[in-house]
DNA sequence: ATTAAAATTTAGACAAATCTAAAAATTTGT
DNA sequence: ACAAATTTTTAGATTTGTCTAAATTTTAAT
């Protein structure tokens, strides 16, 4: 079996980077988009191509951008399942909030040990959501997306419970935390502002007036 | 207050080994020894010694070796605390073995984050001591060694309670685990053997043979 | 269908961390 | 004290990951 050979701390953030620019499709990701996900310079960006498509992790060519190969898919979803698994250690276990898990987690997920996550896994009773209400995938690779829609998109009157964020920005994360919304919440659509696409919800036993721009970065389930 | 600016994983390690082979004294510690320590060689240490002198971590003398700043060894022993305390997580929490702890420790030992640290350190109710019986530095550097010698230079008839390795080879933890030889176990020196220095000791129920080998490797306290 | 704009790649350079081989300094043995 | 052995350093090269600036290719506009 392909004991995955050696893949760089690099390698393992581009093919991150990469998955999540929807890489994992047939579309190819440009080398700018990569390079502006990574806070990096494109020409960079073609020499890690490179270097990736020759260990068969990505397919590479050139002026058209990369797309992950089977084994690049693989090494990225363990890459995120490590990543998702230390950020609900680190709130669970250590009572980090959700706006400062991420550049630890960062840290953590490039720890080179199957033993560690899976002990990890087994000790947070394998978790199937991040705290950002983002899937585990599991051992094998395997995770869906949830049955998610935006709040902004949520019909009058209807109900949905808070399953995930969007945007997961310090601000946006502090933002929920200081009013009080959290995954798991219960909310219902009470009005809708036509001028600003603002609305009133009812939150737990709460009412709360919100942006637009909350609205479209809040995931709820519908009830 | 200097916040320890930038310390790379590379130079944490060096600092790491010229404290191991006491370079916080005031002696000086060769570039031979370090470069054995570190499996690299004398050149890749003379560049080091020069790189860590100019970041004020260590003093290094041409052709007399270095030895660390009080800022390196604080710096050291921050490492040596974060090394140890995923040492006593792993076995604590994760249920490893004190023979598989190492090799993890070595890679979490360089997670950049105080409040981590702080928090693993506190789910561990503040230990003093990590699998092998070493201490383990408070968050301020200060650590004492226990007070203990080797259970080879302990009197006939006397009796000590098992605290520490002096080897800590894969080889020998497994050693004591299949002879069910673990911290804290109670050994009574019964009979020395001139001849080879083996002797016959009562641990715990049982009473066992080992070979000098084995007592030149374990520290006890006295009781 | 050309040309202008945008994206991408190449070429050449740099910093970090390492190595080898040769030179220099120190230590040791007598 | 002086030659031989050992240790240490220097000089120059290599690898990884990055950058800038220039060249090339693709895309978009008229």
């Amino acid at each position: 079996m392909g004991k995955s050979f050696l893949v760089t701390r690099s390698e393992e953030n581009y093919l991150k980077a990469i998955f999540h620019l929807g890489g994992s499709e047939a579309s190819s990701i440009a080398t700018n988009a990569i390079a502006e996900e990574m806070q990096t310079k494109p020409s960079s960006v073609t020499d890690m191509a490179k270097k990736l498509a020759e260990k068969g992790l990505v397919d590479y060519v050139r002026y058209q951008g990369v797309s992950l190969t089977e084994k690049g898919i693989k090494t990225a979803l363990a890459i995120i399942r490590k990543h998702r698994l230390w950020e609900v250690f680190l709130v669970k276990k250590l009572d980090f909030t959700w706006d400062e898990v991420h550049e630890v987690a960062e840290q953590l997920e490039h720890i080179k040990s199957e033993k560690l996550i899976d002990k990890i896994d087994e000790l947070l009773d394998f978790p199937k959501y991040d705290p950002h209400g983002d899937p585990i995938p599991t051992k094998n690779g395997e995770f869906q997306e949830r049955d998610k829609q935006l709040l902004s998109e949520l019909p009058l009157h209807s109900k949905g419970i808070c399953v995930g964020v969007k945007d997961t920005s310090t601000a946006f994360l502090r933002f929920l935390d200081k009013n009080e919304i959290a995954l798991g919440d219960s909310i219902k659509v009470l009005e809708r502002e036509d001028f600003d696409d603002s609305m009133h919800i009812q939150i737990a036993e709460r009412q709360l007036h919100i942006s637009n721009q909350i609205a479209t970065n809040l995931y709820v389930k519908k009830e």
